[in-house]
Order: C-alpha cells, then structure tokens, then sequence
DNA sequence: GTATGGATGTTCT
DNA sequence: GAACATCCATACT
C-alpha cells in the first residue's frame, strides 16, 4: 500500500459534522480521531473500526428502554456511553441519535497516534498491534471507565473526537523563531505514516448473538488494527 | 494462523 | 443462575 508521511494536527469535530443517524455516523466515525487528555499528556487514536446499534435493534443495550446503566445512549448524538462487561472491560460507545431515542455506534479499535508510551503502561504490554484493537484494550489504553459516561465528546475535556486538519500552508505558517519560547509548537506529534486512500468495508457485528447477521460492522479494509478474525478484517 | 476455556462483575430472567 | 457488544493463556494445525 502506498503511504505518505504528513505532520498531525487535530481539530475536534463539531456536533453539527457528525450524521443524525446511528449506521451513518458508524461508517464516518472510520478515519476520526479519539482524543483522551490525562495529566501526563495526551492520547489519541484513528478509528479504524466500529459497529452501529442503531433504534430498534435487539441487539442494542437501548432496546428495552432507559435504564440507569444505558442512559446515555439517549443523549443528543456525540456523547459517550460507557459500560463494563465481562467483568473486566469497559466499552466506549457514541451516542448517535436525537434527545430521548436510543442509537450508539460501539468504537471496536484504534490505531494508536500520540501517547503511545502511556498507553503501554495503561494496557501493560509493549506490543503495539495490542494496545488497541479490540473495544477492551483500547478502552485500558486510553484509560476510559465510568466516568466519562455521558461525557460530551464534541465539546473540550478529557475524551473528545477530532479529525485531522489540513497541513497549515507554509505562506501563512508562523515561523519557529517568532514564537515564544514558552510555547510550544501547535502539534508536537511526530509524522504519522498513513494510507494514502483508505477503503471502509461492512461486515456482520462480532460478539453478539441477537441480531447476529445484520451488517453493521465497518471497518478499515487491511488496517493492522482492526480486531476479529482474518476474514472480517480484509 | 485458528480454537477453546476460564476469569471477572453487572444486569437481567 | 445465566448471559454478557471481551481478553488472555494454552493447545493445536
């Protein structure tokens, strides 16, 4: 695959950006960027793989209604709902629907961009193909649990979603030393590698027995780190 | 590479 | 008591 180096800058998304409708916010969260703020610095992560559970599926949390613990998927769309399971994990979902109407898109894998030596620590392995993939790691990684239920994702805090800005044209770039030097540069990251043309493909939803055959799974086609088996990754 | 089983805590039947 | 939008270690092809 052809790749091109380009410098990371993020701006968060604006709630007015993000599609009214659960199936289609799945397929546009692909490509975004989660970003988590921490006292030690910044995380962030691409989404390369999500799954929609959209109004009136029996496979949602939401079907049966508002409860204490899926409240949150009935917030205005762009807000996080986040849930434990399995007695060990937590899942980060995004709210995806109008006030009061159940809708949440499940964030299945990341892969990593800045902050990597946190997420190390966080998920307690070095191997990079592990920190994210799958709705578990990536939730360890970037240390979401619930207390970030219900958070606006589109407003600044400590979990937001961006997208990558266009690089600053050079002509209207402020030149290094005309800074101050107590700031720092705008996007200390380093280059990112990333494809240059990205394919989202669809797929049947993993770990769930409801529903079980609807596609609402989207992912990107061949990306590293999407999680599941090899053939609901190419 | 794929398959299987155990661990864990909350929610639901 | 069972199910669960999972992960990990282990066994095997």
């Amino acid at each position: 695959m052809i790749h091109a180096a380009t410098p990371l800058r993020i701006r968060r998304l604006q709630r007015a950006e993000l599609p009214a409708d659960t199936v289609a916010l799945a397929r546009f969260l692909i490509g975004k960027i989660v970003v988590r703020e921490l006292p030690r610095g910044r995380i962030s992560g691409r989404i390369v793989e999500t799954e929609a559970y959209p109004t009136g599926d029996p496979a949602a949390h939401h079907y049966i209604g508002p409860t204490p613990r899926n409240r949150s998927m009935f917030l205005r769309r762009g807000h996080a709902y986040v849930y434990f399971t399995y007695g060990n994990h937590f899942m980060l979902n995004i709210s995806a629907e109008v006030p009061g109407v159940g809708g949440g898109v499940l964030i299945r894998a990341l892969e990593p961009l800045e902050g990597i030596p946190q997420m190390q620590a966080h998920r307690g392995t070095s191997r990079l193909l592990d920190l994210t993939r799958g709705p578990g790691r990536l939730a360890a990684a970037f240390k979401i649990d619930r207390t970030l239920d219900g958070v606006d994702v589109c407003a600044p805090g400590a979990l937001w979603l961006g997208t990558e800005a266009k690089a600053r044209p050079a002509s209207l770039a402020v030149p290094a030393r005309k800074r101050l030097a107590s700031q720092p540069p705008p996007n200390p990251a380093p280059p990112v590698q990333r494809p240059v043309k990205v394919i989202i493909r669809q797929s049947i939803r993993i770990g769930i027995t409801r529903a079980a055959r609807r596609l609402l799974r989207f992912y990107e086609k061949g990306n590293a780190f999407v999680s599941g088996p090899a053939r609901l990754r190419s």
